[in-house]
DNA sequence: CTCTTCAAGACCTCTTGAGGAGTTGTAGCC
DNA sequence: GGCTACAACTCCTCAAGAGGTCTTGAAGAG
């Protein structure tokens, strides 16, 4: 037996899929699709819950209900790890001009806006083991989120680790009241002599949280990206733990894999 | 004005989180639970429907309401590349050992079940550009999924495409009727004289399509991610592109990158 | 001309009520 | 003992209706 709100469903998005509604386009109020299926106004709200958690249409209050359109993404590039640390010896006033962030997405330094929030704690199970340092281990905490000058909603949110006693070499990195990790987290590794040999990244994609979804300002119908960053240095140390949560609807993660010639 | 069904879904929401209701436990029916919050069965349906669409709880059908049991992911690893290069060159006969897909996911051959079809299409805008070939050019596509034979739902929805006339010196790669590219696909372009340098991977997540959640079995409250793979060869030439839809709940890509010593 | 007010139209929440359909364990029949 | 039928409990669908909030544009006041 098909069910009422799916058959409208389906009917509306082989509509919008096949392009005889356009993005940005709206579509009957409720209570017009209500009477046109003759089904009940809970009903047709029933389909387009549906249609919006596939994240084909928005649905604005007071307004009415729209073909979603399509975002564009910024891309993040693995590359990036390498720009880095080309950058990373230079000193800080002699390199205004491009770091990674901006290489990849175009956005130039001034664009991107960070907000960031410092805190010392011990390291408990999970990132103990993730550094392979004994649990109670002196981390550094830095929270914070990136965020386009242009566009209201940021881009990422960070968390990111560091083991305290690695770089109690450089006391600047433990004044809470400067800027923490300024020049980037590969920069002032290099300041207490640490050089990053290889990064690996782990992600998966979930549903958001109510409070991811508020803190990235995520519709209804999107994912989020969850990324584990994790930097060795040339001794096979875990230098550097961060997790990244990025808003799936306006990220595109590349990676470029070269291979040892026959 | 608080809304009904967020306090309730709230209030769920952090009994599970903290604990209180563990992995694969019932929760009470929408009946009792209509009855603790003096709501009504529909409005606690509504608070449910959004646990369910975030992944925290399984709705059953005649059965109740459970606890969501985390999933354990399987590792898909880039440097699946290069162990899949270092077997090309060998003959089919001799290396029934490891492949890259049996590596990440630590599951012998035996255990990969396959599902592949076969066309012959046109290249249109979309690919075209993908290859840097005119509109038109003759493409191989093989659509496929790998499932893991203790399981039943699938792991990957492949689709991979070829330029024709680039693999048309091994005639048995235009057969139908044998085994769409036997041996994987770096071993088959190798028959032909090409050898692979560098893998670009492009990777997005979002909900899944109906027909994406049919396929891969995915319950609600999960996303899929979308990986476009393009394959160059030593020339900088597109040699394969495969575009891969994987659950988000069993999947978790992991990428390694090595930086240049200093 | 500008600002404020208001009404219309849109989506949103919640209720009550009635069935429908899947699952399981038990009582009863053979 | 084994099979069958049923009852109880579960979640699922749909309807109709009342009231709410949000947005916009038009009418009216200044």
């Amino acid at each position: 037996m098909p069910k009422a709100y799916e058959v409208i469903a389906d009917d509306l998005r082989r509509s919008i899929r096949a392009g005889e509604r356009g993005p940005g386009e709206r579509l009957p109020s409720e209570a017009d699709l209500a009477h046109h299926y003759r089904r009940s106004v809970p009903t047709v709200q029933n389909a387009l819950r549906l249609l919006s958690d596939e994240g084909l249409i928005d649905r604005r209050h007071g307004l009415g209900t729209f073909v979603r359109r399509p975002r564009t993404p910024a891309v993040r590039d693995n590359r990036r790890h390498q720009w880095e640390k080309d950058r990373a010896r230079r000193p800080l006033a002699t390199r205004a001009e491009t770091g990674a962030t901006e290489r990849d997405t175009g956005l130039r330094a001034d664009d991107l806006v960070f907000h960031a929030e410092y805190r010392e704690r011990e390291a408990s199970g999970e990132l103990a083991e993730a550094f392979g340092v004994p649990e109670g281990t002196a981390l550094l905490q830095r929270d914070f989120r990136t965020r386009h000058s242009a566009e209201p909603a940021p881009f990422s949110l960070v968390t990111s680790y560091l083991v305290r006693d690695m770089i109690a070499a450089n006391p600047d990195l433990l004044d809470e009241t400067k800027e923490p990790w300024p020049g980037g987290t590969q920069h002032q590794l290099h300041t207490v002599g640490i050089e990053v040999d290889r990064v690996e990244e782990r992600f998966t994609a979930r549903p958001p949280t109510p409070e991811e979804a508020a803190a990235l300002d995520l519709p209804p119908g999107t994912s989020v990206i969850l990324l584990r960053k994790t930097s060795y240095d040339t001794e096979g140390r875990v230098v550097d733990v961060s997790d990244v949560t990025l808003p799936g609807d306006r990220t595109e993660l590349l990676f470029t894999t070269r291979l040892e010639r026959w």
